[in-house]
DNA sequence: GTAGGGTTAG
């Protein structure tokens, strides 16, 4: 057999198929006594194989008696793109530690891409410090990469400070530091650097520093800016709106709720690939409108687009937000049919069974699921929150601290929710407090809106008074409403008023608060004051957004709004509605029961509440939970068994 | 002979 060159080897690597293959090259390698050539390892390393034969290539590694340099860089260039950014890390300490080497100016930026990746915020200052030690700080590539790693991991002005003392600045470098401020939501910042790069005149504005415009406007939702940027675009740029230009437009427009602009963009466009179509489709889902994302959707595979994983989980969110479980379905069909499976995918699905009301489906996707985000944690904990099942919540919770998940700081705002449901007041302050002292996670304000909730369901009305009043933050509108709602639930109408003005202060101008307050006098009996306020909100001109509750009977999604009598059997559902709510009247003696009786309880209570002031075309929102979620499982439940039984 | 940084969609 003839003795085959690096050359030849090396095109054969390129049409490996299997970890067989490549083995059998790499023996040929070793008999042809190229096995240390760095080349081939690290053609090795970066083959079609990725990620396995990277693996395989770090094994090689491993035996290789004093790697040179080119062979680490590989290496961590290839980890650093890796989803195990942080054996990248391990790699860089080894050749520090093993090799007793610095690297070179081509080591680092790498460095710097896994410790981005990582959030190793301490690695990487430690990195840069190794850096100008060195003296390989006046090198551009590595500087924006360190730029990038600051800005990334939210250090700004550490970002910044790099920015200012580099001299030789590149388009690059320049768009490192607008893409710094825009991930931070700083627009306006973003903007100054883009218009310094312009007035400085050395390097040409390029489309990746339009890009990072536009990004810091979604970022930020800030429109106005965004609208200016579109114009500049149109005016100014000689590069033409892109497919990448084009979808972030899109994306800026859906996400700042212009759906009529997204569209337009998106129907201007000559050229979609499917990251155009899923910013729209998502945008569609964001702002409520499922069906019509899902009517994309379709449009889409019509014309030929290949729908991926971020298809199908904008699909998916726009179904749980409906509570189209049938179209959901289909939709997980498709995703099935398709190879289309991730852990995004998962806990979009997860999230469509429990919103709506199937947990047990919800438990089993995610029971399925090997790989397992924070995120995925979060939704089964929250459907069991939402579902009412407290028991089941905190159950699961231990067992993810067991897996040894994190949570954060939103597992605990479902734990408490769980809690708040269940009438679990001394689990949920344990929680809470466990959350800041052990997991040193520091309440936001939805954590107080919950644990006020938690108290004023409960009835211990001055304990939840006494945390508003201990709160370092502001209590916002969610806080007042949580306190001012269990003043409603227990008639205490002076401490709802008080927090009915500060709720009035802080929302001037929204007419919900009005709704809550008219909810306070109703349920206290005093209907002249009810009168009142709804006068007072005729004479505002102020209307509530009104609450929506849809279902689903076979395909077709029935939409209903507060005292609506739209729907052709209107007349039967409300007499159902109202002989429901006389027999739970029944049941529960009164409307103001605490909520201590444990689940069942609590959720005839709640559904008695929201058939009340559904009838009455009032509607009291749930913490956490938006008026139209908590609105459509309640009467969901109701009409499902009653009335389409 | 071999290599390098930033840029959209959840």
């Amino acid at each position: 057999m003839k003795t085959q060159g690096p050359k030849s080897l090396l095109a054969l690597i390129e049409t490996c198929t299997s970890l067989n293959q490549l083995k059998q090259i790499h023996a040929k390698s070793i008999i042809s006594g190229l096995s240390y050539n760095h080349f081939i390892l690290t053609q090795i390393a970066n083959s079609f194989l990725f990620p396995q034969s990277l693996n395989y290539a770090t094994r090689i590694l491993v035996q290789t008696q004093e790697p040179s340099i080119f062979i680490y860089n590989s290496m961590i260039k290839a980890y650093s793109q890796s989803e195990t950014p942080f054996v990248a890390l391990s790699m860089y300490n080894n050749m520090r530690v093993r090799e007793n080497a610095v690297g070179d100016q081509f080591t680092y930026p790498f460095v710097f891409k896994a410790c981005a990746s990582e959030l190793a915020m301490e690695k990487g200052r430690e990195v840069h410090g190794v850096v100008v030690r060195i003296g390989f700080d006046s090198d551009r590539f590595l500087c924006s990469s360190l730029l990038n790693f600051y800005g990334v991991c939210g250090k700004i002005e550490s970002a910044r400070q790099v920015f200012d003392e580099f001299k030789a600045k590149d388009v690059v470098f320049w768009n490192a530091m607008i893409m710094g401020y825009a991930r931070n939501g700083m627009a306006l910042e973003a903007c100054e650097v883009f218009r310094e790069m312009v007035k400085v005149g050395e390097v040409a504005p390029n489309e990746g520093a339009v890009l990072a415009l536009i990004s810091a406007c979604t970022v930020s939702k800030n429109l106005k800016l965004g609208r200016e940027i579109h114009g500049y675009v149109r005016k100014e740029v000689t590069f033409g709106l892109s497919v990448k230009l084009g979808a972030a437009m899109v994306d800026l427009y859906a996400k700042c709720g212009c759906l009529d602009y997204a569209k337009r963009v998106f129907e201007g466009m000559p050229e979609k690939n499917s990251v155009v179509w899923n910013s729209l489709i998502s945008g569609y889902s964001l702002n409520g409108f499922s069906r019509e994302a899902i009517d994309l959707f379709k449009d889409m595979c019509f014309w030929d687009v290949k729908p991926d994983r971020y298809t199908i989980s904008g699909c998916l969110s726009a179904c749980a937000q409906t509570g189209a479980i049938n179209l959901g379905n289909w939709v997980r069909k498709f995703a099935e049919k398709n190879g289309l499976w991730d852990e995004f995918i998962g806990t979009s699905l997860v999230d469509l069974y429990a919103k709506c009301g199937s947990i047990e489906a919800a438990r089993e996707v995610f029971d399925q699921m090997d790989k397992k985000t924070v995120a995925t944690w979060n939704t089964i904990l929250s459907g069991y929150a939402s579902n009412g099942q407290a028991g089941s919540a905190i159950e699961l919770f231990d067992e993810m601290r067991k897996s040894g998940a994190i949570p954060d700081s939103i597992t605990f705002l479902s734990i408490l929710h769980a809690c708040a449901h269940a009438g679990l007041v001394d689990k949920g302050k344990q929680y809470f407090d466990s959350m800041v002292k052990n997991d040193k996670i520091t309440p936001k304000v939805e954590h107080y809106g919950c644990m006020v909730d938690l108290l004023g369901r409960a009835g211990l009305l001055k304990e939840a008074r006494e945390l508003i009043e201990r709160m370092d933050i502001e209590p916002n509108v969610i806080v007042w409403g949580s306190l001012f709602n269990a003043c409603s639930m227990h008639g205490d109408i002076e401490m709802g008023e008080w927090a009915a003005d500060h709720i009035f202060n802080l929302e001037a101008m929204d007419g919900g608060s009005y709704v809550l307050l008219a909810n306070m006098y109703a349920a206290a009996g005093r209907f002249d004051r009810v009168k009142a306020v709804r006068q007072a909100m005729v004479d505002a001109s102020f209307c509530k957004l009104p609450g929506c509750s849809m279902i689903e009977i076979g395909d077709v999604v029935h939409e209903f709004l507060v005292a609506d009598k739209t729907h052709p059997k209107s007349e039967e559902i409300y007499s159902v509605l109202d002989e429901l709510s006389d027999k739970l009247k029944t049941v529960t003696g009164s409307m103001r029961l605490p909520a201590l009786a444990g689940e069942h309880l609590e959720k005839v209570q709640g559904n008695l509440i929201n058939l009340r002031s559904f009838s009455h075309g009032l509607h009291i929102p749930d913490c956490g939970a938006t008026d139209s979620e908590s609105h459509r499982n309640d009467l969901e439940i109701y009409l499902k068994v009653s009335f389409f039984p």
